[in-house]
DNA sequence: CAGATCTCTTGATATAGATCATGGAAATAT
DNA sequence: ATATTTCCATGATCTATATCAAGAGATCTG
């Protein structure tokens, strides 16, 4: 996950500099991904001012809690994140993975305040837009208000996709669902659509899905007795997507 | 759902003019709901310009559904609908409810074209609100992006607690929550938050819950047997928040 | 690097809730 | 009004997946 395969930076510096979390929006390798919408160079300039960039996140390191104060939104840069949010009786729900370009808080915006937990899956790091001078310069850029509506709006088709995973499919077609997600999820980011890591462990996923650990590798051990997948620990590798593709129900 | 009870209209006129849907919104009684946030009264005037106010719609009768062209957000009036979403193989999801001051589609934006199909309740009335007009508004208006804004990341925490309903919670646990929900909802139109119209079928309520429709009426049974609630049909009247709120994991 | 602690896999068993079945009540159509 | 369809409730049975159990790797920690 540390840099894309498509994209060859231009100049070593270059490179030096994205990997010191440096690089301005307009030279980032994830704008396409990150800000697809048609914002002038004189606004990312502005945009840029704004932005810290951070250090990097350990595997299972806070980026924010419930109980932290809202202050910013985040956009992956690299590595991977899950957030969560947890019952009363202290079950959890681990409601999203994020990768490189995709916006992290963005249930936070209606109370002013963090409506879940974000943990690194890996060492990650992220962009982080604050939201109070987000909305102030949002005022000059409407282009910019209609990415995030636009960001918005995409989590939400994900997230009722979702609801249909949890509340009608089953372990098999959750499975295929997911896997397929991911696949489609890195291709967009210029890696390999069919040989990636799994950076979460198998309770996560199981978690996410809505089922046991234990049924989690069950099914992955099944899809590849029938010669659908490969797995070797985190790593795996889809081989019959067409056959996963009509499982997803 | 014909009325907000601790809301008078002043004069008989404004009433009449509401029921027949022409009232404005800078007279609306679902403002509150609706547009809560500091817009101007010449912004109201502005928005009001581009929002069709519909006949009504019959119980079961389409809004819109996947396939229409994608051309407006749609705010309930009065009323109720449902959302769906449906899997390759036929099945569905009811991925949501919608009251008045709720707005429809939002999950719409990103793609341009609706992601999910809309279907009236009940007799229902909606405000529609033409995307592209919103889009032009919306450049002069800031604190209607941010209405926006708000409003699509509300739904997206709605949506991250049914994955926790959907993922975690057992059936007892799924209808208390529904059911406070419900009341939590009616209540903040200014309904009574015990005593209130199940305007979905059984069935859409065990669709929307992941359970089966038998499963929906043994719960609600044995809620009754234990004076939690009282059913009658439609009618449902809560007798034991407190206890109900235990029960919500 | 050795012990401790997680993580993953696989098997055996249990169970919450699905499915099947039926009858009555309500809503809709004729 | 009456027929027809849909909706709802309740009982009996079944099953997909959870839970329990146990061992093998992997990963962390001092």
């Amino acid at each position: 996950m540390a840099e894309l395969v498509n994209v060859m930076p231009l100049f070593n510096d270059l490179a030096k500099i994205e990997h010191e979390h440096r690089v301005a929006c307009q030279d980032c390798s994830l704008f396409r991904l990150c800000l697809p919408l048609g914002l002038q160079n004189s606004d990312l300039i502005q945009l840029d001012k704004i932005i810290k960039r951070s250090q990097s996140y350990k595997r299972a390191h806070s980026l924010f809690s419930i109980d932290s104060e809202f202050k910013s939104l985040y956009v992956v840069r690299s590595g991977s994140f899950k957030t969560t949010i947890s019952a009363v009786n202290g079950r959890e729900q681990v409601t999203g993975f994020y990768f490189p370009g995709e916006f992290i808080g963005l249930d936070a915006i209606h109370q002013q305040s963090y409506q879940s937990n974000a943990k690194a899956l890996e060492t990650s790091s992220v962009c982080e837009l604050p939201f109070e001078n987000l909305q102030e310069i949002g005022k000059q850029m409407p282009q910019l208000q209609i990415q995030l509506l636009t960001r918005l709006s995409k989590e939400l088709s994900t997230d009722k996709n979702l609801m249909l995973l949890l509340g009608k499919k089953t372990a098999d077609e959750k499975m295929a669902t997911f896997l397929l997600s991911l696949s489609k999820r890195f291709q967009d980011r210029g890696f390999s659509a069919t040989d990636f890591q799994l950076t979460m462990s198998r309770s996560d996923i199981a978690n996410h899905l809505g089922l046991a650990v234990e049924t989690v590798s069950r099914v992955m051990s099944r899809f590849q007795d029938d010669g659908l997948i490969a797995i070797n620990g985190k790593a795996i590798s889809l081989r019959n997507n067409a056959e996963l593709n009509a499982m997803c129900g």
